[in-house]
DNA sequence: GCTTGACCTTCCATCTACTGGAACCCTTAT
DNA sequence: ATAAGGGTTCCAGTAGATGGAAGGTCAAGC
């Protein structure tokens, strides 16, 4: 399977894979033409990827739960481990976020949007209040 | 004002001022050694970037509001505008992250997290289901 | 006058996770 | 023969800093 088909299945542009081959995700060996020939593992490696990835995991973590994906002597402790503490980032972030949209809505919300110069965003970020 | 105070008044990293100068957001006057010499008006300038950033305005978003804040003749839809798009963004990242953290939370729920090899968060990532 | 330590300077590398593009090779159909 | 549509490598760039090396400056203390 070359790789122009091995990105349709999998979602993945070919960019992508060429990049994740490159930091060692996934080794395709080659044909006499250097071309990649995937087979349906590889798809599969880069499919559990793309979903990992989806999910927001970092690539490292993806390393990790791919290499926990292949030992069958893993403990799904490790695996839940990896998960827990990418959501407690989830989480964090998603807090971070909500405050900022908070104060930025109560700003837009203030803010005419006119023609005149006076602007309760400015004020705030001039450090008003 | 030298760099250490005015990253200690602001509350921004020296390294990060320096950041700033060199992408040109501030442009600090220097004495004969060379030493940047801040004054209250860059000093205010500082706060106001580390404001806008902590809202999670993109660096060239801060460029445009400073522009805008310096403006006098400025109009606040301009404001509002580059503050709404920012605002849609925000709301977009956390609609994003939430459907990770409810899909996460449910498998990290579901997994045991113990000695043993089975785990919900792979067979998912595995494209089961 | 000399050293020590805390400043300051520039410049280069590194991080994340790709993405774009140039220059070139391979295969197949016409 | 050639053109289209694959494939290849390699280099640069993105955002927003941050770390570190190598070296200049300044004030205090001996």
């Amino acid at each position: 399977m070359n790789i122009g088909e091995v990105a349709r299945r999998s979602g993945l542009p070919a960019k992508t894979i060429r990049y994740y081959e490159d930091i060692g995700l996934v080794r395709p060996p080659r044909d006499a033409n250097d071309y990649r020939n995937f087979g349906e593992e590889e798809l599969h490696r880069l499919a559990f990827l793309g979903r990992a990835r989806a999910l927001g995991f970092s690539i490292e973590d993806c390393r990790g739960l791919m290499r926990l994906y292949e030992d069958r002597d893993r403990a799904s402790s490790d695996v839940k481990r990896i998960a827990g503490a990418h959501l407690a980032r989830i989480d964090k972030r998603i807090a971070e976020l909500s405050e900022m949209r908070n104060t930025l809505r109560d700003l837009v919300r203030c803010c005419a949007g006119d023609a005149r110069p006076d602007c309760p965003i400015l004020a705030d970020l001039s450090g008003a209040g």
